[in-house]
DNA sequence: AAAGATGGTCAAGCAGCTTGACTATATGCC
DNA sequence: GGCATATAGTCAAGCTGCTTGACCATCTTT
């Protein structure tokens, strides 16, 4: 592979994410819901039980005073609420609300229109669910850094 | 396919993608240039012949004060310069230096690099070449906006 | 020639992050 | 038990990279 190929894939690749993002943040917004790309990687984290501060922070790849300014403002939009941590008493459980749950409920289906219209791009769905592995296998575990 | 499917599907894409620009930018780094991811996005509309910087703010998806910013972070490092423009008095031609090119190349390299490490994960370079097939026919032809 | 559109810059403002300093609680070690 | 150190979280200030608004020079249209 030349060098040029691996700047074509990059561009590619960062032109996709880059649409994915905002159709899915329109989508979310079309749907009732205000906020910004972040909240949704936000949420990834806090769905399953919540997490602390710093386990955000690590998770978006921020400072844990950027992760606490960013949870302050979803307290202020309502979209979780900080719970005292139940066996460490220096640490908070940030954990999502009703509206956060529906909030989180409408990226999902924005995301799945806008990845429906790839099936038509690919040729079908199994071909969606092929990138879809692909991308799983070299996706990293560590942090979600923006992408530029 | 079910709308999680499609969140785990985007999760996966903008890890893969932050991972990308955060290697590409290190690779930049370690062969002794000193930028931010936003400059390779610019230099791909600059490469083949400069473009006004109207042009590239289209091509960043930013305005065009902003991008006449970068355009001076650029020349400032030497990596550009600005020309009369050959048919338009109001206008400047941006073109990169031999540096600029220099830069390049360097970015090539480093996404080369990281590219390469994909074989290993999925299998071998046909399937690399696959994924940037599949990518390019779901990528927008739009401007490149950042990823969140 | 006049009127409007377009390319570019200057200036000010702002959002979202950073670094630095600090308090409260937890943990490890003697 | 008691002390030293590490960790969770917040407050405050600063910075970077973008935005909006205003403006001038030049091109295009009529």
């Amino acid at each position: 592979m030349q060098n040029s190929e691996a700047l074509g894939l990059t561009a590619a690749l960062l032109a996709v994410a880059g649409e994915l993002t905002q159709r899915i943040h329109d989508g979310v917004v079309a749907r009732g819901f205000e906020g910004r790309p972040a909240y949704g990687f936000a949420f990834t984290r806090l769905a399953p039980d919540g997490a602390t501060v710093t386990e955000l922070a690590r998770h978006l790849g921020v400072t844990k005073q950027g992760a606490s300014q960013l949870v302050e403002e979803l307290v202020a939009k309502g979209y979780v609420e900080r719970r005292p941590h139940p066996r460490d008493a220096r640490a908070r459980l940030v954990v999502l609300t009703e509206r956060g749950w529906a909030c989180t409920r409408a990226a999902e289906e924005a995301a799945a229109e806008v990845v429906e219209g790839w099936s038509g791009a690919l040729g079908g769905e199994a071909e969606v669910r092929a990138l879809r592995e692909q991308l799983a296998r070299i996706a990293p575990y560590g942090p979600i850094r923006p992408a530029w």
